[in-house]
DNA sequence: TAAAAATACTCCATAGGTATTTTAT
DNA sequence: ATAAAATACCTATGGAGTATTTTTA
């Protein structure tokens, strides 16, 4: 179970099937079914009841949404907190000076 | 950016080094050098100065560790509400029946 | 010289694709 | 007949390994 898997699996319950949902992820729907059939074997449960050529949430499911909306906002949220941070250079300076013929006068 | 990369990153913060951390995760230290280059340039920061032969957290590597670790303990209680329904089958069962010859009497 | 991290490769697992099949509308 | 998901197969990216190099304590 990995964020990838949990954004897919999202995005299929927010369009609401298999065919949308991959659509909005800018993948093929088969590449889909196989990352849900992995995350569905990773669990050791099924998320989706495939009824007829519907697909609806399991209980296991359901149950995973919300949690799983929680990792996808502090992922969001980890990423902006370094991000706030780009540009922001940082590190160690050595500087080392010795006096100038001038300086000896 | 994802839980394996939080993972790794928070393991070389927690064993203070890079082979430490590698032995940890069970992984050769190669690999997980590859894996911190992999999410330092998907964030596009550092995220360690190398400092001699020691890897210390930079400024954004300090603003990951908190994030990360609340993306990691929101992905266990994912695993486990799913977990809690394993076991538990659900789904539709449907039923049909018919008059017994004993029933018509 | 010993210990830590980086670099250079090799190999394999898996993410993604295309084509096709199955099933129900 | 059409739309949705599954299945079968192929390819390529990247995760993990071993060997080696670099650097500094």
């Amino acid at each position: 179970m990995d964020t990838r898997k949990l954004k897919y699996f999202l995005a299929v319950v927010d369009h609401d099937g298999f065919n949308r949902a991959a659509e909005h992820l800018l993948i093929a729907q088969p590449s889909l079914s196989q990352t849900i059939a992995g995350l569905e074997k990773d669990l050791g449960v099924p998320l989706f009841h495939r009824i007829g050529r519907r697909a609806v949430l399991s209980e296991a499911g359901k149950e995973l949404v919300g949690p799983a909306r929680l990792v996808m906002r502090d992922l969001d949220a980890a990423q902006s907190a370094v991000q706030a941070l780009r540009g922001v250079r940082s590190g160690r300076l050595d500087i080392i000076t010795m006096p100038s013929p001038e300086s000896s006068r």
